[in-house]
DNA sequence: TAGATTGTTAATCGATTAACAATC
DNA sequence: TAGATTGTTAATCGATTAACAATC
């Protein structure tokens, strides 16, 4: 693999939803595509794909464009999504059920190895192929199965400790949608927040910035 | 209100953020805050917060700093949270009905009025205090109701015409949790996209640029 | 070869940071 | 008044866009 060190965080950001406009040209059975018009289908300029795409290396050929199935491909190893982090999930409530089920981890780099909740309510209930487990069973199972990362499906106000907790077993790799910004205080974890409430609250804004008239 | 024109999304992005943060030191009883030291908090510069602030009005007092209940209802204000712009849910699988009972629609904004299905297996299921309806229902609800934003948790084949059909229907403003990018279709509506699946993917390549050796 | 389109360098634009006068 | 901290202007930095030589 090339060098990707240094890469800007807004090209990073990108890399997914190209992943996602060649998946949907590639089952288009479109096999080539000049930058121009990968451009105008995803809204951005030529310049701007072609800079992004050479971060990592020249994929293209002159006079010819970019091959679809082997752009598509080259990006998901960029993104490293052939592997099978093993991760697990903390917090089997409505939402923490709904992501295990709900996402295609196999396909994103993950496999998901384990959930785990505090409430006797769903310790034991299924959740897709998987059987929600006691916390208090979490040492051992880490020690065991050696996941890297983990989902956080908890409140906020248990995000910090449990996070803590985790990073002792050596996860240190967090999906976090607990309402709270993982990312301050863990020097040295991979974070990803996911803030639900944030989302909403930026359409409340732009509606209103859109339509003020309706006070 | 003072001008919001023209800020840019950039700071728009941030506002939630802020709101957050300003909410937790109100409920820890803090009453005054300088930009430095909410700087340090939230990780930003304190010349970032005064920029950004001062995009929509001058909430700050010199020598002394901000007001931290003052500036969090201002954020609020600005953002529109005060507002109960009605929404209907549209798709009531697993991830729809999650959003609907896990959101707080309330105080960000919105009111949930109605959630539509076109599954016979969810049809008439209560879903946090809403009973699901037909899709075929829809025209007469939004004639009555007037909804003017849509969460969309449908499966990304449908979302264009879905939404289509929505804006014929006088609903313009759309949370998007397809797998789809909504925006680059539709000139003059709003859109919150949520792609889980890319937030995922960027984690993957995190992990991969922090820890290449492990193949 | 001629035409097309890349990879890459240079120019522009916008966002972040620094500085400081205004003022509470 | 003196000290602190804002609002705001100017400087810097980074990301996007434009241009063009390299090359398939």
């Amino acid at each position: 693999m090339p060098k990707h060190e240094g890469v800007s965080l807004s090209v990073i950001k990108r890399l997914p939803r190209y992943y996602r406009f060649l998946g949907d040209l590639l089952s288009r059975d479109v096999t080539r595509i000049s930058s121009r018009e990968l451009a105008s289908l995803m809204q951005l300029t030529a310049s701007q794909i072609r800079q992004d795409l050479n971060c990592f290396g020249g994929f293209g050929q002159q006079g010819y464009g970019y091959n679809v199935a082997a752009l598509h491909k080259e990006i998901g190893n960029i993104m490293g999504l052939n592997k099978h982090t093993p991760m697990v999930l903390i917090g089997a409530g409505n939402l923490g059920r709904t992501i295990a089920r709900h996402m295609d981890f196999e396909s994103s780099g993950f496999k998901l190895v384990g959930i785990f909740d505090d409430s006797p309510r769903v310790i034991g209930q299924k959740v897709s192929s998987l059987t929600v487990q006691d916390m208090a069973g979490l040492e051992a199972f880490c020690k065991e199965q050696s996941p890297r990362a983990a989902i956080l499906c908890i409140p906020k106000e248990v995000a910090f400790e449990t996070a803590q907790r985790l990073m002792k077993l050596g996860v240190n790799c967090f999906w976090n949608f607990s309402h709270y910004d993982l990312s301050l205080d863990f020097e040295g974890a991979v974070v990803e927040n996911v803030h639900l409430g944030d989302s909403l609250m930026t359409l409340c804004y732009q509606i209103n910035a859109a339509y003020p008239e309706d006070e």
